[in-house]
DNA sequence: GAATTTTGTTCAAACCTTTGCACAAGGAAA
DNA sequence: TTTCCTTGTGCAAAGGTTTGAACAAAATTC
């Protein structure tokens, strides 16, 4: 009459605190404090226990731990559009800190699609500790959910439009760093291709470097919308290719590195040679146009692209938003908090240097901080 | 004596079951019953429940429901080298399509350093239902504890070294069909830019390449080593430029869309023609060098670029993906299997045409499988 | 009106970990 | 010998959810 249960796949279970302390004959809670070193432990017990741990493999169950209403370790992730290669370079730095820290990453969302309720939702199913936005659309059911919740949320390089706690470099500054550059320089028509029309990242270094000029009485001469792609920057080159040499700018800033490189490639396609690049070593070509970028992506500091830049500090700018993450973990009633950081600008050999100023050194404060 | 408490942030404590119990005057299994649906539920009852958790904004804890024994919902992701842009654009279909599933990514490593040991470890400790490795080189660590812990793995975009499940394009199909369309357009002197020697992908689309030339009595004119980056696209364009006329081969396969458009800017700027692109319909220029790469990553398929190519189906490979990792989530048992998926051949400007074709269409069944 | 089914709800166990408290054994001090 | 302290361990509760089984009340059947 009884049949046999099928012999359903061995798969030795997973080790669990309940399977160690089995094997060690001791109770369950002998088994917690000896892994987790409490002194109560006698040492001949912790050995044992630990040997048997290391040999079952065993790793302690997260959620069950966070059940008893301890941190989850999770972050709640959303991500910016990734065309943009500075994100790429900032999810591997955050990956890299966030593990330092012993915190994971729940990727959310990436790129610039609207996110569906489910997806809102996991935030709470999944008790994250905390939320990281590098969006700049920052989705606004992430935001109500966050703030319905004490879910602290903090913003990478994007101010917080009304409330919330922000780090970003400073883009207003590193602007006016630029334009004081090309005013060293000695160049006498300015351009600049801007980015998407509501990051306030892009309009704020917009904004420093055109009343910088301003401030030195000088007016731009002409302006194009890059919207943030490497494709962007081509056509705006294409343009200024295009122009006859009398009325073409002298120097261009590209509020991003991605809109620079693309610039310089449709430059160099349309033979029209850029900063001191092409003659080298200082001595540049007969009407060359100098350009200068934002974000100091690795792939256009070097050459070909050897581009001048303002450097985001970019380990600081995520361990510091990192730190405010975690500071709004410990207390949520922490005020809003707006982190700025101060970029390197980097001289490379993308635009014509001031006399007597040397290539390849970097100027400024690195990551001081001014918030 | 006795100090009141002091009045700790009130912060109403999240909505659990319980909360929701207490307040519909019903048991917790009530309320877990009508919040699933259970037909066992009056009408009246579920829908006052409903009210309540809608008012309430709760959300099931995910972790206690993995506690049951059920499946987490979570999938370890380890991502390959951001740098190059195929990368990128993967995970944005990754995050959608998970989300469409239902399941939530914990990102476990981005770029091409090495994992802590902590870092795999949160594989077991978050319970993950499986884990999903797009990085050419498979951190062994992680393929050892899914082995020893039976959490499914699936690479996407690379094949299993020696064992494990896979889903790719069909790397090799993919170059030889480069091969011939370079050969119908009447190409004589052959070129390639290699990517990671240690990859199979890259290998794969090099030699499918070769081997096609080489059926067809055509040896590779010289080889370049791309090191699947722009730059390295760069690099060697610098140096196709810098042949004598006579040496320059007339048709490049670059192995990988980033190295060929690193490759077309290089050329641009040294002034030698590419493609069909500059004279423009079909009429090219005096010593116009063919482009070709592969995996047809947007900003690649548009100008400035108009690359022919060989794009990955996407959404397919990413699809299928998944359907791998259920499958094994379902069946751990299942055997090793490898999809490929069948690319497409997207005819650009970078590359002469053969006769009597026109530019723009697409050829090849688009993400047939042969797997 | 009694027996039976249907309907709606509750009980209790299980998942795994952490931790306050209790407990036992052994040694030292009185 | 008693009392007290130290050292090492076990007990049990808690955390939120799911689910099989039990239970009560109402509706149906004879």
């Amino acid at each position: 009459m009884d049949v046999p249960a099928p012999p359903t796949r061995p798969a030795r279970a997973r080790a669990t605190l309940l399977s160690l302390a089995q094997a060690a004959g001791v109770s369950i809670s002998t088994v917690s404090r000896a892994l987790r070193g409490d002194a109560r432990i006698s040492p001949a017990t912790r050995r044992r226990i630990d040997a048997l741990a290391a040999e079952a493999g065993y790793a302690p169950n997260a959620l069950a731990r966070t059940l008893l209403g301890g941190r989850s370790g999770l972050i709640g992730l959303v991500l910016g559009p990734m065309q943009n290669p500075f994100y790429p370079a900032l999810l591997e730095e955050l990956v890299a800190q966030a593990a330092e820290r012993g915190l994971r990453l729940l990727l959310l969302h990436a790129g610039e699609g609207s996110m569906d309720d489910r997806t809102a939702q996991a935030l709470l199913q999944y008790q994250v500790d905390g939320c990281l936005v590098t969006s700049a659309a920052l989705p606004s059911r992430i935001a109500a959910i966050c703030a319905g919740n004490d879910v602290p949320l903090v913003m990478i390089n994007r101010v917080a439009r009304e409330h919330g706690a922000a780090v970003c470099c400073d883009n207003a500054e590193g602007g006016a760093r630029l334009a004081d550059f090309l005013l060293a320089g000695g160049h006498r028509r300015f351009a600049v291709v801007g980015g998407n029309a509501d990051t306030s990242t892009s309009l704020d270094r917009e904004r420093g470097f055109v009343e910088r000029l301003a401030a030195r009485g000088v007016a731009l001469a002409c302006r194009f919308d890059g919207g943030a792609t490497r494709e962007g920057g081509w056509a705006a080159g294409e343009r200024i290719a295009a122009m006859p040499p009398g009325e073409r700018p002298d120097a261009v800033f590209a509020v991003g590195d991605g809109l620079a490189m693309g610039l310089i490639d449709a430059l160099r396609a349309g033979a029209v040679p850029v900063g001191a690049s092409v003659e080298g070593e200082g001595v540049e070509a007969a009407g060359a146009v100098s350009v200068v970028g934002f974000d100091g992506v690795a792939a256009a500091l070097r050459p070909p692209y050897a581009l001048t830049t303002i450097v985001q500090p970019l380990r600081a700018v995520v361990r510091r938003g990192l730190d405010l993450l975690l500071a709004r973990m410990e207390d949520p009633a922490a005020p809003d908090e707006l982190v700025t950081l101060r970029g390197t600008l980097h001289v490379g050999r993308s635009a014509r240097l001031p006399a007597g100023a040397a290539t390849g050194a970097s100027h400024g404060d690195a990551g001081r901080e001014t918030g």
